[in-house]
DNA sequence: TTTTGGGG
């Protein structure tokens, strides 16, 4: 590593004093549009920038070498000005910590000191990181894939840091703008290129899938398991590690490079995903995205499958939370009762143990607004009625302790009204909807039944709202 | 003064 570093120095330090050619501009890094890079064999330090319409995730071919392949266009060279055309760059390192992490199609790279050739009739830059290659890559959002906001330089890059010119921020400026025009008005990834779920079981080979994630559900303290659905109107499953894909939500839609249908899966559809497979979100300008946000609603027929057999094989979430908490991610147990953030709002995800009170016909009180009492609704003739629930909850990051957490269900002031499909009445003379609430009792006790709920921290404690039951 | 993989 001492040495590595050394000869960086070296090079950096010889660069400035370097003669410049006064003919030639006095940019260090000369970019070349993807349709004009020279293509003799012996150019071999091509600087470009693109955006980004595919990626590999960076994955391990031999010892010592890790790659990266990406698709890149830019105005010059992209599927409107002719079909099916963009530039390959495939990136060669020693560690795959060198390598991009591409959550993002739309974003931008820029790359320096490339080789270029030609690969089935299209340019493709190689870029050897071992050599004298780097790569950076620039939001082309608002904010960044992980939700923080642009700034002018990359978000991402290789080496210890990443030169700007007063030329970088000019072209990054005209090629975000572009970008964003383009994918708001093409497409952008053609319906050729990728596979609809309703023809996954027949695909003969690994395939791509652009689908809008409807569920993500914290299996344990690694993996997350997307519920996915597309314009097909078929749902599947995937797994997706929380550390390689850390930006994905729920309401997100996606572009899964290379996955295949699993043949052992009975219970549900499933996507099996290789190291190589990647789960890539749209820029916010993208209409493909906007599109297939839009047209596909959740559905709920593999969880109602599973909730009619006697046990559940697979967990079901049974709840919904409002969508203007989309972006809220997921904070466990462990986080929330024991973590020290000042929020008061938050999304958790828990199974419940048991019920308290126990007695269904006591879940509804009478409640008086004027003196905030608090009472039975046994024999009340009228007044406000409320649940008030306390659940006791786990979830994966707390079920090896013997700690019993609450979250609470009390809607005297509202939060939570809507979580049962019962209204809050007197149970005590109405037997119909006792005996509604006592079946979604059942169903929040059942094994492998799950909720996702926001909650509200009030003086220490935390209440559901916005969330609600939905089966 | 580097690479032989790329839909893996």
């Amino acid at each position: 590593i001492l040495t590595v570093t050394i000869m960086r120095k070296a090079v950096k330090k010889s660069t400035p004093s370097r003669p410049k050619s006064p003919a030639k501009s006095n940019h260090k890094y000369e970019y070349t549009e993807l349709s004009k890079t020279p293509l003799s064999s012996s150019d071999q330090n091509n600087h470009f920038y693109g955006v980004i319409v595919d990626a590999t995730f960076p994955y391990k071919v031999k010892q010592d070498r890790y790659i990266c392949v990406l698709k890149v266009i830019d105005p010059t060279l992209n599927p409107k000005v002719k079909a099916d055309q963009f530039a390959q760059v495939v990136i060669y390192a020693k560690r795959f910590e060198d390598l991009p992490i591409v959550h993002r199609i739309g974003d931008i790279i820029r790359v320096h000191r490339a080789h270029v050739r030609i690969w089935q009739s299209k340019t493709q830059f190689n870029v050897y990181l071992t050599y004298k290659s780097s790569w950076a890559l620039y939001s082309a959002d608002k904010y960044t894939p992980l939700g923080q906001a642009s700034t002018d330089g990359p978000y991402a890059f290789s080496g210890k840091k990443a030169t700007h010119e007063k030329q970088d921020s000019a072209i990054q400026n005209a090629l975000r703008k572009w970008a964003n025009a383009f994918f708001n008005q093409n497409n952008v990834i053609n319906d050729s290129q990728y596979t609809q779920l309703s023809k996954a079981a027949k695909a003969t080979k690994d395939f791509d899938v652009v689908a809008k994630i409807l569920q993500v559900f914290e299996l344990d303290e690694y993996t997350n398991e997307l519920k996915i659905r597309d314009q097909s109107g078929e749902v599947y499953y995937t797994l997706a590690l929380k550390l390689k894909f850390p930006h994905l939500k729920a309401g997100s839609v996606v572009k899964i490079r290379s996955a295949t249908h699993d043949e052992t899966s009975v219970n549900k559809k499933v996507l099996v995903l290789q190291h190589y497979s990647n789960i890539m979100t749209f820029i916010g300008s993208s209409k493909l995205a906007a599109v297939v946000s839009q047209k596909v609603a959740n559905e709920r027929n593999s969880e109602k499958a599973t909730l009619k057999n006697k046990v559940s094989m697979t967990p079901v979430v049974l709840t919904e939370v409002d969508k203007k908490h989309n972006g809220l991610t997921n904070t466990n147990l462990s986080d929330l009762f024991h973590g020290d953030s000042k929020d008061s709002t938050f999304r958790t995800c828990f199974y419940v143990t048991k019920v308290e009170p126990a007695n269904h016909l006591e879940a509804v009180k009478v409640y008086d607004k004027k003196t905030k009492k608090v009472s039975s609704a046994k024999g009340s003739k009228g007044g406000d009625y409320i649940y008030q629930l306390q659940f006791l909850v786990k979830d994966v990051s707390t079920q090896f302790n013997n700690n019993v957490y609450r979250i609470l269900l009390y809607t005297h002031e509202g939060l939570g009204a809507n979580f049962f499909p019962q209204k809050a009445t007197n149970l005590h003379s109405d037997s119909k909807a006792a005996s509604k609430v006592k079946e979604s009792v059942e169903l929040l006790t059942r094994f492998n039944s799950w909720v996702d709920a926001v909650v509200e921290r009030r003086n220490g404690y935390f209440f559901i709202k916005d969330t609600k039951l939905v089966f």
